[in-house]
DNA sequence: CTGAAAGCGCTAACAC
DNA sequence: GTGTTAGCGCTTTCAG
């Protein structure tokens, strides 16, 4: 019978087990085991549709598998396709902040349902660190490469990742013809904005970062959108500026308080958790006294400040997400300009409906 | 002469610029385009220090490798020697929260300070992509696997990671003889009372988590050895417990408050965020009406909270980097149970010296 | 329906 | 000093 000469020869239980160390199962042992060749047992294992294998030696084979636990060997594999299951992401800061790991989560995600796994690699913004990483990503002939930063700004085009095929997340290149994925910014300034509009404020302040970045200018233009759509005729006064952190937002109160404003956008949440601080330190309550948005979604501190913060959250996952089907090419990618993704409203209670003056 | 041989019937420039798709080149076509032999080309690659190879010969083929644009293909490479350079990662929640990057982080520089890629899957807990995820790892025959929990837990091995090399990061097994690298909670307990002792603080509360987990032991065990140390006797009124976030923090505090210490110990920062809240809705202030030390060392909340808080920092970085050297073979494992790694203090200004009585 | 054999890109004996 | 050659584990014609 076939069960029994299945476990004549082989020390069964044991391989079943573990395979030995330094000898993994190859796919001859199982073709000698299952007393086919290995042609077969490639197309049993492959699920050849139009391969016409009888039911007997593919159940003989299917259970040679079992038996001597084989797994087929990945690098063999790619060495004959030519080409790897293997997406490379590279990261200019995987722990400083808790953004680079959403990137990375999308982007995993997205490969893996694409049957492709990640290959990670963390530089620090060291330039050499860069290119040995890429180096290894091109060595291991990855499918593509996602080049991420870990907040939105311009960037170079290392020479080295020229060779693979890329795609920017969270940066872009003026050079014509590159590929990136960023967050939409503007929308995002015009949606804080339009959380504070739509709960009946006019007097609306924004205070943007002192450093420059495409953030900076996005979420400002947002904001002059938002009030124009809403017919409000922008008061430069009303636009501030403080360094984009917990600090910054604290010392930018007073000079809020002056402003006359009922409502306050802030560049970030960590703005505006020190504004909350800032606030409360004058007597303020919010969202009673002053209805305060952030941007960024910072669960840790959003979510979680008193009361929660309404704000605006940057679409890492979707990042990441996006720039997997970028690279593998199931979504369009315009030519001349980055893919910007939306920056959703997440609305909590820092905003209440203003009662009509 | 050499130089003019090597551009003859090839498209130099244009390989130069970028390998065709579809055809990276070769080492048998630097081979060709040197006029030697692709095992000399393999020695000069790989830089094989007791082959005899002429000076000029090597530039020949270093020149080629060169204009050609050559990249060693390492899936072919792994072939040959059996073993791959990978390590894999598995984690359960790679976005969830800042501290899984930090892992990804630590065992990612470690593992590229041994010449390892790191490999990396993120599992969301599911069962199903977990086993995937150790499949694929397998098939890529990785050096070994990392199995990593965000938070600190006690976890059941999964099958399929028996068949490779594995050690367990930030959790651990009961199974003897199972390798794994957690925090010391207890001497980060210990650390966090013993801030507070060294500032002349003697009734200090402690508020744990109402959550089990290895955390919330060790946490409290610290506490009651650092009293213990310094002699102070355990008062069992000291010990409160709330939920580990924010609200809970919050809500904790009028508790406290009757408890009548000058000092208290918050199972996280997320609490003490929620404390500081508290406090100063009760017209309290830090650190002069009470001394606030934290856990974990969240930094978008320790750091930047008003006064910064003082904490203790989960070691993260570490977990990652440790696992890889016990994975390597580079560190001591104990046979009987996991790594303890120590938990650093990080001393800010929501403490201070208190005035003798 | 299944087997034989060539070859993916590279390394490592072993020749010369 | 350098070339020849035999595989590593697998897929894929092409025979039968």
């Amino acid at each position: 019978m076939v069960s029994k000469e299945k476990s004549s020869g082989e020390p069964v239980a044991a391989a079943f087990l573990k395979p030995e160390r330094g000898h993994p199962v190859t796919l001859r042992e199982v073709a000698e085991a299952a007393g086919v060749s290995t042609a077969t047992v490639s197309l049993v294992v492959n699920n050849k549709k139009d391969a016409r294998i009888s039911v007997q030696t593919r159940k003989r084979v299917r259970d040679a598998i079992k038996d001597l636990g084989y797994r087929p060997n990945a690098m063999a594999k790619t060495l004959v396709s030519g080409s790897s299951r293997f997406i490379g992401l590279v990261a200019d800061a995987i722990a400083t902040t808790p953004f680079a790991g959403q990137i990375i989560h999308g982007a995993q995600d997205e490969a893996w349902r694409h049957g492709y796994a990640l290959l990670i690699a963390n530089t620090e913004g060291n330039g050499d660190l860069e290119k040995d990483a890429i180096s290894m990503m091109l060595e291991y002939k990855v499918r593509g490469i996602l080049y991420s930063t870990w907040f939105h700004r311009p960037t170079e085009i290392p020479e080295s990742l020229r060779e693979a095929d890329f795609v920017l997340v969270n940066c872009f290149s003026t050079e014509p013809g590159t590929r990136a994925v960023v967050p939409d910014e503007a929308q995002g300034g015009r949606s804080a904005t339009e959380i504070l509009l739509r709960h009946g404020h006019r007097r609306i302040a924004f205070i943007n970062a002192t450093i420059p970045a495409p953030a900076k200018d996005g979420r400002l233009e947002g904001y002059k959108e938002a009030l124009e759509a809403a017919g409000i005729p922008l008061d430069p006064e009303l636009v501030m500026e403080a360094y984009p952190d917990q600090e910054g937002g604290y010392e930018a109160t007073p000079e809020l308080l002056k402003r006359d404003v009922t409502a306050v956008y802030c560049y970030n949440d960590r703005m505006a958790m020190g504004l909350y601080d800032g606030l409360r330190d004058h007597g303020l309550s919010i969202p009673d006294d002053m209805a305060v948005v952030g941007f960024d979604n910072q669960e840790v501190i959003a979510a979680h400040l008193r009361p929660p913060l309404s704000t605006v959250s940057l679409p890492h996952y979707e990042l990441g997400a996006a720039g997997v089907r970028m690279l593998l090419g199931l979504e369009e990618a315009p030519s001349n300009t980055a893919v910007k993704i939306n920056c959703p409203t997440v609305e909590r209670t820092s905003v209440r409906v203003q009662a009509p003056a």
